[in-house]
DNA sequence: GCAAATTAATGATTTATTCAAG
DNA sequence: CTTGAATAAATCATTAATTTGC
């Protein structure tokens, strides 16, 4: 690790600023907008130019792929659908799944559930392959009654509850036993978080 | 459509417990922590596991909002006392636009002297921010002739209502102009403008 | 005092950003 | 450069708390 971050580190007002700039249709700043926006910028941290130009770069790059994205999937989506109009497509279980992520807490029969609707699907596909592999291997170091996966997606799910009658041994714990939490001692990153 | 409450309501005994844990350090328990947690916590009331890990995201995120914040006010107000002794400062926008447990109606004229008086306080906290936010995102899609701006206490909601010919005042205005109001200062807001 | 109206707080969800591995 | 995993931010929704008008 270098002792010192060479990395421009925005803060949020510096953030804020660009973005509104972005939203409001600057894309491509020439150099004595740049030299502006630094100045401006540098009252709430330390900046350089070439940073705004950088930033302005790479968020016009992600949007747009963001935007290609978007359509490409729409545009599957709509052939898919006149392909196998009643058919449970790759791009339907993608977006089931995989469209985000998120920490969820899922039950066992979600799990069996994703696997049928995999099946159903009739796709197999890399992507599909992977999604399997990945339930799979997740299911199999989780505890048989309950479990606890990551997962994706838009869909309403279900939740791991009623831990207590799984947990029988800790009806009879008391307060004294939360000493054994391991409790992780703030990490560089939650501190700088905390810092700003 | 289930008539009773779906949503967990956290006993003293278990919000305790987890201010405790967050007091000592834990940030970002992970799955068998918050097993763990979740089942002693089970012995003060029902509880699912997805409620620990959401307060744990909700109360760490809403702590460093607060004291993101908290400093940046401090930070502003020196830099307002510094550089504009005698204009007018977050706090007195705050009272004058945030007056508790009222409801005002606000035409267009009126939402143009608060653009002037956001502008003039040379304010940027995230107070300011969001509201200059929310006025233009209402304003947006209101109708080019009147408008109706309805305000709610601390908060600074503003939600505007089509209330037809009742502020003839407002008839001939037209909403475009606020887009122009510059974000921070008068040279950013040219640039930008020229840059449209 | 009370009940309706309204605000503030916070649980729950979704979306965006960061970060690192391949 | 792409992708997956982790986290943060933004937002939605419901409940608790507060105020207001009678």
């Amino acid at each position: 690790m270098s002792p010192r971050s060479t990395r421009w580190c925005p803060t949020p007002e510096q953030l804020m600023i660009l973005q509104e700039l972005y939203r409001r249709g600057l894309r491509n700043p020439n150099a004595s907008q740049i030299q502006n926006i630094t100045a401006h910028l540098s009252f709430y941290g330390k900046i350089q130019g070439k940073s705004v130009f950088y930033w302005f770069q790479n968020h016009k790059a992600r949007d747009r792929q963001k935007l290609r994205k978007k359509l490409a999937k729409e545009l599957h989506q709509q052939q898919l659908l006149q392909q196998h109009p009643h058919q449970p497509t790759p791009s339907a279980f993608h977006q089931y799944f995989n469209c985000y992520s998120t920490h969820r807490f899922y039950a066992q029969d979600k799990l069996d559930e994703w696997y049928k609707f995999i099946q159903g699907s009739g796709a197999c596909g890399e992507a599909l392959e992977g999604m399997v592999k990945q339930i799979r291997r997740r299911a199999d170091d989780l505890p048989k009654d309950q479990c606890l996966i990551r997962s994706y997606g838009h869909d309403s799910m279900m939740i791991v509850d009623d831990v207590g009658p799984t947990f029988p041994c800790c009806r009879n714990r008391n307060l004294e036993t939360l000493e054994l939490f391991p409790l992780r001692s703030p990490t560089l990153k939650d501190q700088e978080a905390t810092a700003v």
